[in-house]
Order: structure tokens, then sequence, then C-alpha cells
DNA sequence: TAATGTAGCTAACTCGTTTTAGCAAATCGT
DNA sequence: ACGATTTGCTAAAACGAGTTAGCTACATTA
């Protein structure tokens, strides 16, 4: 069992002192050190095959340069969440620019053990991103107040958080909108998930107000309720069938729940669009590719992830909390899964 | 700017040594401290809401408890990769219940200054999982060669280096078979991923050994390659397509690939699978509620991940190296996708 | 020649824990 | 009543870096 090489060892190969081994090899200003001395240093560095140890550096300088991801869900629902990787992918990459790691963890709402808190007051991360916190989250509150570096992407009932998000309303509103433009009177809708997260709660709204300026009802017999997975998308569909309300067109509020939905009419014969339209919602990577293509709203998932990223390093690099909250824009995307008799063609 | 509460914090408020407060907090066997002791020393620790830092605990220990996993291929394919997030489930279950957190991270084979050794090195893990290695690996076997703990979610070619795995030939072969059986005799493939990994390599001999073993002929113009990505499948059965070779069916050895195949067929009317029938390899989760649901190779995602897990927590707790390798089962899932003219309804 | 300056380096402290070795007081045995 | 043991606690070292303050030797200036 060979141990590490440590700093000290560079320096005695070298024939100086470990405060000049800190010196040479993270280039401090200021410092005077002979070119031969560098030299000296580096090589036996290079010898030696010196690598600082992380965690001694984290311990003086006071941070470890991790960035924490927090979803506000299960396990099972955060890893079945097809749309979260982008966001990670955006989070990942401005994490590495700058030197930053990368920590996932599911934490539930009402996990005790494994609570958010304990993540930063343990000094595990440099701070928080949190994605798809409830609406009422008060972990979250609390942490603030504790001058807790966090970046929320998503919207809680509490002001001053800096965010990430897009505008949840407006556009579940764009989608029943589309629907009703292309002649649907009786519009059921899915939920993406359980209404105490901000975003179904909002999306909800969206297909409300869409309705009523249309002067269409709000009928609480047509609102129906997924949980992130396509499973409760197919049992939602399957309430739908059930139900007897015969709608011509469902707005699923995600497009991963759709996903089972869409299953669910395969099973029953029921063609799409042909019989039912079907909008959906996340513009998750793969639904350009389902049969037929879903017609759905985007969501800039990835944009969303390396701007929260951009706002948390920014506030541990320069200590300055950001001020205005980052909404991102949303764009219809009409496939053919609600059989555009309009001609629409984007993207 | 309120400091953060540390021992000795705590042990000035309870009046007693920062030791007595250590001793207390972790329950050290062995150590006689007075039931009234504890209790001031909990009491205060309470009240001063102390959580110790994990990075001087981590400093001491020798050890940080993260688990790094890193998986072998550019970022955009890491995140497009519909089965990893199964596999990190697994991961991240053991690791929770063994107080270990679990750092993400996509390097591709080539990348040199965020490299595998320096994670490890530079000790910002205390072990990796390295998910989808190329055949002919050489960092890892370095790394293992420094006695890095390190198991790999797939195969090199090197011996003696932990890993879990499915036998992806014998896998490939069963899914072929099922399509001789069914009396296909013109066959396609469209690889996983690109033949320097492994599991590429090892399907496409799978493929073949079927064919040989049915006495049907091996032809290089059957072979097709996707790169994990749906859009390859996409491309790999436009070509198909355009080739003139006129499959009746096709193996595709990851559904990731296949969402993108399936799109290409619809976009041309071809019906699966009355015009040609589809085999996929993975059963990532929504492959069950594809239309038509996709006949696939199962793998065990989630206990491939909790078997690396347990694999490398145990070799990092017990210091005891995993000597045998851990090969998993895979199971053969009829769907639709195929038209299972046998009445199987396997799932 | 003595005072000042500067180039080139290092000793020693710091971060917040865990852990080893050991000390004083109380209890025990005879 | 005196030595041996046990109880209950603490001082100090260790982990591996970064960083501050200062020291020596040599060059420059008055």
């Amino acid at each position: 069992m060979n141990k590490r090489t440590t700093a000290k060892d560079v320096a005695e190969a070298a024939g100086v002192s470990r405060t000049t081994v800190s010196f040479v090899l993270n280039n401090v200003e200021g410092m005077r050190i002979s070119e031969e001395t560098r030299q000296k240093v580096l090589d036996a560095a290079e010898l030696l095959n010196y690598h600082p140890d992380a965690t001694a550096r984290s311990m003086v300088k006071g941070k470890t340069f991790i960035l924490g991801l927090v979803v506000r869900q299960e396990p099972d629902k955060a890893y079945a969440d097809l749309l979260l990787p982008e966001v990670m992918r955006g989070i990942s990459e401005v994490a590495g620019e700058h030197g930053y790691h990368l920590l996932f963890k599911p934490v539930p709402p009402e996990d005790e053990k494994n609570s958010l808190t304990t993540l930063f007051l343990e000094r595990q991360v440099d701070g928080l991103i949190v994605s798809g916190p409830l609406s009422d989250d008060q972990e979250i509150v609390d942490l603030m107040n504790a001058n807790a570096p966090i970046i929320l992407q998503g919207r809680i009932n509490y002001p001053n958080i800096p965010s990430v998000d897009i505008n949840n309303r407006k556009a579940a509103e764009k989608a029943v909108h589309h629907l009703i433009g292309l002649g649907h009177k009786r519009i059921a809708i899915i939920t993406n998930a359980s209404l105490q997260y901000s975003s179904s709660k909002d999306r909800l709204n969206g297909y409300r107000r869409a309705l009523e300026e249309a002067g269409l009802p709000y009928d609480e017999k047509f609102i129906f309720y997924g949980n992130r997975t396509p499973d409760s998308g197919f049992h939602a569909m399957r309430q739908i069938l059930d139900s007897g309300i015969k709608p011509t067109a469902v707005f699923i509020a995600s497009d991963t729940v759709a996903l089972g939905s869409l299953n669910a009419l395969y099973q029953n014969f029921i063609r799409v669009p042909e019989d039912i339209a079907i909008m959906g919602f996340d513009d998750i990577p793969l639904s350009m590719h389902l049969a037929p293509p879903l017609s759905t709203i985007h969501i800039p998932a990835y944009h969303l992830g390396w701007n929260a990223a951009n706002l948390l390093i920014k506030w541990l690099d320069n200590n300055e909390v950001p001020q205005e909250d980052c909404i991102l824009e949303t764009e219809i995307i009409i496939r053919e899964s609600c059989g555009s008799r309009k001609q629409n063609k984007e993207n």
C-alpha cells in the first residue's frame, strides 16, 4: 500500500520548502521564485505524479468546489424524469468550466435525515440548485434565511429567492389555446404532478385561463392527475376513457406522462390524432420520435441548467447574491399529435 | 456574515473540551462519559445547530465519502442515455444507505484535463464506477495498477478488473434467435454504439453467432451503426431503407437508438410489425409505452448499479478487493414490435 | 562604509475534525 | 490507610494543503 505523494514529498525531492512548492504550483503572484527553483519543483512534481489533495485544499479555502443538484422528488420519480438530464447537462457544462463538480441527489420534501439543510450545513457542497420545489417549501425558505447560496429551478411562494424558470402558466395557456384554435371544445387535462408542486399548479391555471378566455367552461370533471411517470399517464388516460366525458383533445402537462397516456390509447385502438388530439408539455428529447410525433411546449432545459449554474457560481465566486429572476421563453412545437389542420409547421 | 458553529463552539457552550464533544457526538465506544456531561453536549449541539464539517472529517479520515460515477462518453450522449438513470438509481440507493454521496461526470476517453485519473488522484472521490468503458481503455488499466478502487459497469479486455455486467453476446444472440424463430431470414442490425465499446462489439458478435447457428449468411451489408442517440437510429434506418437490402427484420442493439429508427419508419409509412419487425435491446423504461410496444432484451439496470455500488463500498469499507465478476441475467421481453406470431406473452 | 532595498526563500500558523496518550480524582481492595 | 484500579475527562498530534510574516544574502544607493 504505497502512500499518496504530498507536497512535502515534492519539496524534499526538489530540495526546497513546502511553501515554495505551493507557490510554484499555484503560480502565486508577487512571489519571487528563480527560474531554476521553479523548474526543479515542476520536475519533481511531474516525476512523483503529484496531485494536490482536494480535501486539504477545501479545508483551507473553505470551499468544496462541489455544487449540489437536488431534486425535490422520490428517487424513482427523480430518475424517471426525462427532462432532468438536459438540465443537468447545462449545469454540468458550466460547473466544469469553472472547476466545480456536480453532486446529484433526490431529496424528497419530508425526508428528515438526508435533508437539504444537512447537505449544506455539513458543507458537502458550496451551494445548491433545487429543481422542482413545492410551492410551499419551508426548508428552502429557512436555508435562504441562513444565507445558503441556493438557486431554484422553479418557483416557490416566497419572495427574493433567486430562481431560473419558465412561465408555466403562460406556456400551458399557449398549449390549450392551440387546441381551442383547432376547434376543440371538450378539452381534458392530465397534470404533470400533484398540485403541491408550483409547476403543476401553474400549468393547471394556464389551462383554466385559456378555457375561460375562449368562453369555454372549466369543469373539474375534465381534470386528471399525473405524477411525473408514464404509468400515471397510463392510468389517468384510462380514467378519462372510463369516465365517459369523451374529450376530443387532452392537454397532458408532461411529455413523460403523455408517453403512458399514448400507450393507453394505443391499447384501446384509439388513434392519435384522428380520434383524439394530444398536446404535451416539456418537449423531452424523444417527443419528436414518437409515433405520432408529439406536439408540445418546448422548455429550454439545457439553458435552465446553464443559467442556474451561472447564477450560483457567480454568487459563490463573487459573493454577490443574484437579484433578478431569470425567466426563459418557451415555444410551442407543432408536430402531428394534434392533427395540424392549420398548416402550422414550426421546427 | 455569521460564521459556522464548530465543535469548539459547542465545547465552550457545554463547558467541556472539544475532545469530549467529539466522543459524545460520535458515540465513541470505550470512552466513559457521564450521562450528565453527555446531555450537556447534546443540548449545546442542538441549541447551536451544530453540524460537523464534512471536509474536516474527510481530512482526518482520509475518505471523502463520495463515489464517482463516470460515463465514458461525450456529455451529450451521456445525458441522452435512457438506461443510465436506472443504473444511477441503483448506485444512489446503496450509496445513501452507507453514507456516501454520488458525484456524476461524463469523462470522454481522450479527455486529458478532466481525466479519470485526476478525479481519483486529487481525491475528489474515494472510488469510481466506470460505466460503458472502451474495450481497450488504457486509463482504467493504469488506474487499477495504481490500486484505485474502481468497478466497471461493463467489460474491458484486461483481466482482474472487478466488474458488473450482463452477457451482451448471449443476450444479442437470444434476440436475433427470436427473430429467426419467427421465420425471418433477412435480418439487419443497427449497433448501439461504435465498436470501440465492448458492449457494441459483443452485441454484434451475438448477432453473428445467432445467424451462423441458424445457417444464415453473415453479410456486412446488413450491418449499420448507431451511436447511442435516437438521431443516429433515424439515420441508420434511413440508410437501410435507401440501401435496397430490404430486411424483413432489424435488430437494434439499443432501445434509445430504436426510437429514432421507429420514427424513420413512421415517416416512410412503413408499419411495425406488419411491414418490418423490430427487436430492441435495453428495455428502457419507456419501451413498453411505445406504439407499438417494443420487444426487447431486458437489462437489470437498477441491479447493475446496485451491485456495482455494493462491490465498491465493500472494497472501500473492508479494504477487500472483490474477486469474482458479477454477471446478471437478461430476459427477452416479447411485446408487439416483432409481431408475435407465436403467442408468446411475457411481462 | 553604512544604510537601504530587494530577490529568493522558509518557519509557522490556519482550517475543523478525529484520535492517541495521559492526567487527576474517585473508588476499590486488603 | 495505602496502593491499585477505574472513572471521567483533556492536551496535543495528525491529516495536507494555503498563506502570512519574516529572515538571509546579496545588490544598490548615499
